[in-house]
DNA sequence: GATCCACAGGAAATTAAGGGTC
DNA sequence: GACCCTTAATTTCCTGTGGATC
């Protein structure tokens, strides 16, 4: 597809090429082609096993062995090691990029103290994990940590004051924890304080101990964030209950990378099976992504899977680049499908007018007279306001789906500039896909129709 | 230098839904 | 059942933007 976009071939025709040929495959398939599960799995068992322990590659699993990350385990140990003398940790922060370690850290060294606390004897501390990515309300953090730590009652998602699941919590931290520490992860804290109310509930848990006077138990809190900045959104109060301790986790060089994925790979497959160049591309490919271990433990799976499923005893490199494929398509195509119907319906604005005005540089004004043109072809679907679909055009861009840059034209105003970040047809092949979007695929947009886009007093003419 | 355009985007208000208490 | 509470999604209102044009 990518030479029909270089010789700036007709998207019309090019799409019902696409369509047509779509059609006439899927019903050749449909007619000789069966599926057979019971042959597969005959199949899948023959293929040579060379998988050992899969989940060693799973970004949760904690190794026994965490290599380059001995001065943040040491750090952390430092802290929190004043539990085993009946000491309460300091609350802290944790800054790195996505895959840099943080969580992975941080249980690790949980378990080691869990099991140094077994060692001698003495009441193991309690861990909650909460990612705000997720959990990111206020009442949904309070009654994460209660439904945690509680085993009968149970707070529903939402109806009860506050304050009163607060007090719930002061009794059960002390039933509960006893004598020991409760430790409180907030994973991605800063989505946590740009919420409203953020601040008040951080400042609250920061001060449990003194403030409410726990009786028994104690709270240390540990933030985990992606963002180096982030501190300049916290309320001073907060700041200073973290006390100034702070561990920052750099990305992983390729090396680095290689070293994680050289131990990871032992655990995970039977000897022999990594190809030597495997790793060492694995790395280099997740390094130009910012360092990100997730990302390489994530194509190494991949690609041993795809070996796996062509019935290959290696996992040589070109499983790692169509692993790299793969990965990148399945990610796209999930996101869109898992999206809300408006934001779909945006997203397809956009598609019908890179579709038939290839040329055309799109406008929010664009998008969104073509939004209130499709908008009723599905049911159950109210409009939105202009401001709403704004919002929804910078969360495709934050999602790597658009590209969307202000302009100001001057006297003829200020706008977005709106690209498709990933090839039309790859984008036609997705939405074809979504049961109600797919019959909208064909429509003409009224500024396709009459040959003229948006144009108010020749606005944005120059940008042609 | 004032005016204008077409929005961008922040903040507060509103709405609807889910749930609890009395 | 009335009332209270929370949440997420959305609307309404508003100010800001920045460079071409007047």
């Amino acid at each position: 597809m990518k030479f029909f976009i270089e010789l700036n071939f007709n998207w019309n025709s090019i799409l019902e090429f696409i369509l047509a040929r779509g059609k006439v495959l899927k019903e050749n398939n449909e007619l000789n082609y069966k599926f057979d599960i019971s042959q597969f799995y005959t199949d899948f068992l023959k293929s040579p096993k060379i998988f050992k322990n899969r989940d060693a590659l799973n970004p949760t699993y904690i190794p026994n062995n965490l290599p380059h990350r001995d001065i943040q385990i040491k750090r952390i140990a430092e802290i929190t090691a004043c539990l085993l003398k009946d000491g309460v940790p300091f609350n802290f922060l944790s800054y790195g990029k996505t895959g840099t370690g943080k969580t992975s850290v941080i249980r690790f060294v949980s378990r080691k103290l869990d099991e140094k606390c077994n060692e001698i004897q003495i009441n193991r501390p309690w861990w909650i994990y909460n990612n705000c990515q997720q959990v990111n309300t206020p009442y949904r953090i309070l009654a994460n940590i209660f439904n945690t730590l509680s085993t009968e009652e149970k707070i529903p998602p939402t109806g009860l004051p506050k304050d009163i699941i607060f007090q719930k919590l002061l009794n059960l931290l002390d039933d509960v924890v006893g004598n020991s520490v409760c430790f409180i992860v907030l994973d991605e804290i800063d989505i946590l304080i740009k919420k409203k109310g953020g601040n008040e509930i951080l400042y609250d848990l920061t001060r449990l101990n003194e403030k409410y006077q726990l009786k028994k138990s104690r709270v240390c809190l540990i933030g985990i964030s992606n963002i180096l900045k982030f501190k300049s959104f916290l309320d001073p109060r907060v700041l200073s209950s973290f006390g100034g301790e702070e561990l920052v986790f750099p990305a992983y060089n390729a090396e680095e990378l290689t070293d994680i994925l050289q131990e990871r790979g032992e655990i995970a497959f039977f000897k022999n099976v990594i190809s030597e160049e495997t790793i060492p591309l694995c790395a280099a490919l997740a390094a130009k992504e910012h360092g990100d271990a997730r990302k390489a433990l994530q194509l190494l799976r991949k690609a041993g899977e795809l070996a796996e499923r062509s019935h290959n005893k290696k996992v040589s490199p070109k499983f790692v680049y169509k692993a790299q494929k793969s990965l990148e398509q399945d990610n796209t195509e999930q996101f869109i499908e898992s999206l809300p119907k408006q934001i779909q319906l945006v997203l397809c604005s956009i598609f019908l007018i890179a579709k038939h005005l290839p040329n055309l540089k799109i406008i929010t004004g664009d998008i969104y007279d073509v939004y209130l043109e499709i908008y009723e072809k599905i049911p159950g679907v109210k409009k939105l306001t202009r401001r709403r679909v704004s919002d929804l055009i910078n969360e495709l861009a934050l999602a790597g789906i658009i590209k969307a840059e202000v302009v100001s034209m001057g006297y003829y105003g200020r706008s977005k500039i709106v690209k498709l970040d990933i090839p039309l047809d790859q984008l036609f092949k997705i939405l074809e896909k979504i049961e109600n979007i797919k019959h909208i695929l064909n429509y003409k947009p009224i500024i396709a129709q009459n040959g003229k886009a948006k144009l108010k007093k020749n606005t944005f003419k120059k940008l042609f």
